[in-house]
DNA sequence: CAAAAAAGTGTGTTCGAACACACTTTTTTA
DNA sequence: TAAAAAAGTGTGTTCGAACACACTTTTTTG
């Protein structure tokens, strides 16, 4: 039970017979204290394990900081919609602390654009950065920067291979991959044609589905007898509606095909075309968007894996805040729950 | 953008043109006032939407809360053992607001240690009371209680029937049961043997496990051509090592099923005994006790539905603590998702 | 129309931490 | 050894809200 008094500075000065601001000369490391009254202060802190009131310190202080977000812009791709919510969440509560947050938008298709509106973040004057690093290259180079500005930053969605990132929160994309496999194995459990499909992005600087392909992979290449066959496809194509002839088309050709992992949320753009005439199928995709649950209810989609955007905006907003305001220590890799989705609990999921 | 100045009561007096005590008077309604400055005053108000500094007031009240936690004792029932942890990381939040804890077991299994349980933490001058409202009419005598001693409260994990209980934090165990014949159902396709098995508990009392049936039941009800057969089993006995019998002998007499749908954490007691001779099979249980994840990853478990006792307790004693810190007004039913746990995912939601 | 009661208003203190500043004591320097 | 510099210590103010209390003005009462 920890129903002890809660000790004040003064308190503390009392019992160790020295004035306040001696003890909060000791407690800062100021300095400008004799050895005997150090002595006498850190003894008593030693025995009353003093906890700061954070209302009275935060009152005192009245600092105010001001958050970046730097990520895509959700009117370009829906996905990213619900990290606004996520962000409004974080806001609401940390608001009263004195946490602001300016967002900034860039294109996810557009390189440059990231570097661009980096730039606007940085000239920005905030106290702290959280960024979706989705380029590659560019981010590492954001990153450096970041930390020669002395900038406190945040990474969430993916990480960056090969980069000492720190302050990362997203999921294990390997990991996820994985999930989907097993989804796939145990509904269709054996002699059948499974697809990879990668929709619509530009697959090299799209880690997180290479990430995703070599757990799905993984998980089949580690079964004893498997009769699975595994194909990878891409389907690309710079306007929409010509890309929809693609997956057309794909399909077409493809009546083999009794598994369909499609690693990210365009899912429903395969779903819309699929006509599901045979059983066993499974059908696999990524994300909680309108379109996609549409076609988890209707039964054209079997699972969705839950990225949970919403509430790796928030927690990253939350922890960067936690920083700044209680300079709290943030564990350096933040793996979020991978939740698997199905028609019967997407309620608890969204809204 | 919500970028404006925090505005201070000793704002809101300068440009009312009165003192910061008359502002204070007709923020709190507390009359003496003359019709003339309230008028100023609440002009003021409009325009500029003040939110007042919750530090300050939180510094300036210096109250310390007493909730009190009446729930199983987890060393009868290990289920109960994580919402130690959410109410842990609940105060690690709250503590620095003066929110404290007092923890008051019950026996799972007995009435009438709840009723004496009750009594103690009624008696106990808390200004809060967070329970697991396990027996339906003890529970309604309980919180009746309450209400006359006008002492907030808060059930979690199950709801009341038949009571216009409020502030409920937990899952729709309808939909949870409908959840476990979804994941059965797309694992067995058809024609297939399926069991709900009730396994040590006082089954009048438990109407978490008959929610869960009703929902199993109506997902299979609702299939179109369904070739399944479900029955019913209650697996019961005082003495562990008879109980265990009881469920070996409920195994060898019942070779045919294919499916089986255990309401409860005891899970591991069916897995414990059971062999895989034969696929598809389809095992489904609830919650991530140690017990469990082990056949989980053995494969004798195919699903576990996450009722997360750990975040129930978070939330209730972060709900609570935010009514009496900060006159929040708290959403009537905080349903939670239910989470879908297979093999590949378990490593998100444990620790 | 006094005196008493009531209504209306402003000032000052408190909560606990942080820190500026003034003050005293010790040490260093010329 | 006196003056200057440095080290050590305590006091007092601030942050914003809440409220006690003293004060002034108006209204009521005998």
């Amino acid at each position: 039970m920890q129903r002890m008094k809660k000790y004040t500075i003064k308190d503390i000065a009392e019992l160790a017979g020295v004035s306040k601001g001696t003890v909060d000369r000791v407690i800062h490391k100021r300095g400008r204290v004799s050895a005997t009254a150090l002595k006498k202060v850190n003894n008593v802190l030693r025995d009353i394990d003093y906890q700061p009131n954070l209302m009275a310190r935060s009152l005192k202080h009245n600092k105010h900081f001001l958050l970046c977000m730097l990520m895509p812009d959700p009117k370009i791709d829906p996905y990213w919609k619900p990290c606004l919510d996520g962000i409004q969440e974080a806001l609401n509560e940390f608001s009263p602390f004195g946490i602001h947050v300016k967002h900034v938008f860039f294109n996810p298709f557009d390189k440059d654009s990231f570097v661009k509106q980096g730039e606007t973040a940085l000239h920005a004057d905030v106290d702290g950065i959280v960024l979706a690093p989705l380029f590659q290259k560019e981010s590492i180079t954001f990153i450096k920067t970041c930390e020669t500005l002395n900038k406190p930053y945040f990474l969430f969605n993916n990480d960056l291979k090969d980069a000492d990132s720190q302050n990362f929160i997203g999921q294990d994309l390997y990991q996820s991959g994985r999930i989907g496999a097993k989804l796939i194995h145990s509904t269709l459990r054996g002699n059948a044609e499974v697809a990879i499909i990668h929709i619509d992005e530009i697959y090299k600087n799209a880690t997180h589905m290479q990430e995703k392909e070599k757990g799905f992979r993984s998980y089949f290449n580690e079964l004893k007898n498997s009769d699975f066959t595994i194909k990878t496809y891409k389907l690309k194509h710079r306007d929409a509606n010509n890309l929809k002839k693609t997956i057309k088309y794909f399909i077409d050709m493809h009546p083999e095909i009794d598994g369909f992992f499609v690693t990210n949320s365009k899912i429903n753009l395969l779903a819309a075309l699929l006509k599901r005439t045979r059983e066993p199928m499974c059908v696999v995709g990524y994300d909680l968007l309108p379109e996609n649950l549409h076609y988890l209810k209707n039964g054209t989609i079997d699972y969705l894996i839950h990225q949970n955007p919403k509430r790796q905006a928030y927690l990253s907003v939350a922890l960067l805040a936690d920083a700044l305001l209680f300079n709290k220590v943030i564990p350096n890799k933040n793996l979020i729950p991978i939740d698997i989705i199905n028609s019967e609990n997407y309620m608890g999921y969204i809204g």
